[in-house]
DNA sequence: GCTTGGCTCACCCGAATGAGGGATCGCACC
DNA sequence: GGTGCGATCCCTCATTCGGGTGAGCCAAGC
């Protein structure tokens, strides 16, 4: 029998099983790609990996038990040498941030089209980094000086849950003055000025959620 | 050659290629189901539609050039006897409030499993309104009096938009006044008491985007 | 050692917000 | 013809918000 080439070892972690079925399709369709296993969520996706060893990872984000972005984490603490691909629905680009910096591989928009996940799986294989156009270009437009810090995000959820500044002052055992000083640079960061512009622009960019 | 029972001929409409996929796949696997057509957006299916005129469609309804919803109107508008299965991401009740509002057969989550989603389209084209428990409890949940009126949202989009009631009565062509006393209902209806949270509760709910 | 950046707190002040009261008009529904 | 409801407008008033300005602490990095 001839040594054909390896094919590509994919693991799918996704937790809509019909857009599994549809990626695995597309992945099985191709003669040097092949689906090694399916998770449907956070926590069963890393036990695969650990069990499966997989060539490369497909993560979503947005999953019960345990999201993708911690999964990320977890995988590539374990592993620094594996090539996790996320493929998600929004280009938010605080998760995208998050994502890169913990070593993802990839960044991809499940709004993309069969081929351009097929040659990503392909290019991240060959350890090159793939990012969607339309993240590349909201991690270009947003300065990484906007991006909020735990504390900033801490409070603008206590504000997206309609709490007054005092309210968020006892909440987080802080001077209702600090609450405000964290609340300007949040404004700053996002370039917006007032509580409610900043709750939508954060969510929109993945920062909330 | 016997004439077995015709398949029920189905339409698929939805932006993401992939989910389209693993939907086709799921229907296709049975042999009582048949998909005749696929789209990528409302205007498309509408077409689509027109032509085929499928026994079911299944629509997405975040989909970019015309939403699910407005499709769903048209072609319900057109022929009433239409049985279009709304299957769609997030279970927010204002949506699917006027989705059902406007003849939708069904309402369906995507997170949902193949044999749901299979069971369903089976349900709908014999005539039975079916909808995810999720978005049921969530209908069931809000009294038809939390409804917003058109102008409700319309205030409440610029509200997210971070303008001051001063700037939306300006916009809107209003009094300052008329702005308070709307965001005042708006309130009362989604039982928060402040701009910001409204903001949030009504993006959860489906009534904004 | 020094700088940077995150987190903390303080005071002043004008403008906006949200809570109370009202009111009128039109329109659909019964 | 009445009744309800949405949309429009008006007034007052306490509270809150956001801008401006300033400052101290501390851990990490150069």
């Amino acid at each position: 029998m001839e040594p054909t080439r390896q094919p590509i070892r994919v693991l799918v972690v996704d937790d809509h099983p019909m857009m599994r079925d549809g990626i695995c399709a597309s992945i099985e369709r191709q003669d040097d790609l092949v689906v090694v296993g399916e998770a449907s969520d956070g926590q069963e996706g890393l036990a695969l990996f650990r069990e499966l060893r997989p060539d490369v990872t497909l993560m979503d984000i947005q999953m019960p038990v345990l999201g993708g972005i911690e999964a990320l984490e977890t995988i590539r603490a374990e592993r620094p040498d594996a090539v996790v691909l996320i493929l998600t629905t929004y280009p938010g680009d605080a998760q995208a941030h998050r994502a890169l910096q913990a070593g993802a591989a990839g960044y991809l928009l499940k709004s993309c089209l069969r081929k351009d996940l097929i040659d990503t799986i392909r290019a991240v294989h060959a350890r090159r980094r793939v990012i969607s156009p339309d993240v590349a270009q909201e991690l270009a437009l947003h300065a990484p000086q906007e991006r909020l810090s735990d504390r900033e995000v801490a409070v603008l959820r206590l504000v997206a849950d309609g709490q007054s500044n005092k309210q968020i002052a006892w909440a987080l055992q802080l001077s209702l003055e600090t609450v405000k000083s964290h609340l300007k640079t949040i404004f700053e960061k996002l370039a917006v000025d007032d509580r409610t512009h900043a709750v939508t622009v954060a969510t929109r960019r993945g920062y909330l959620s």
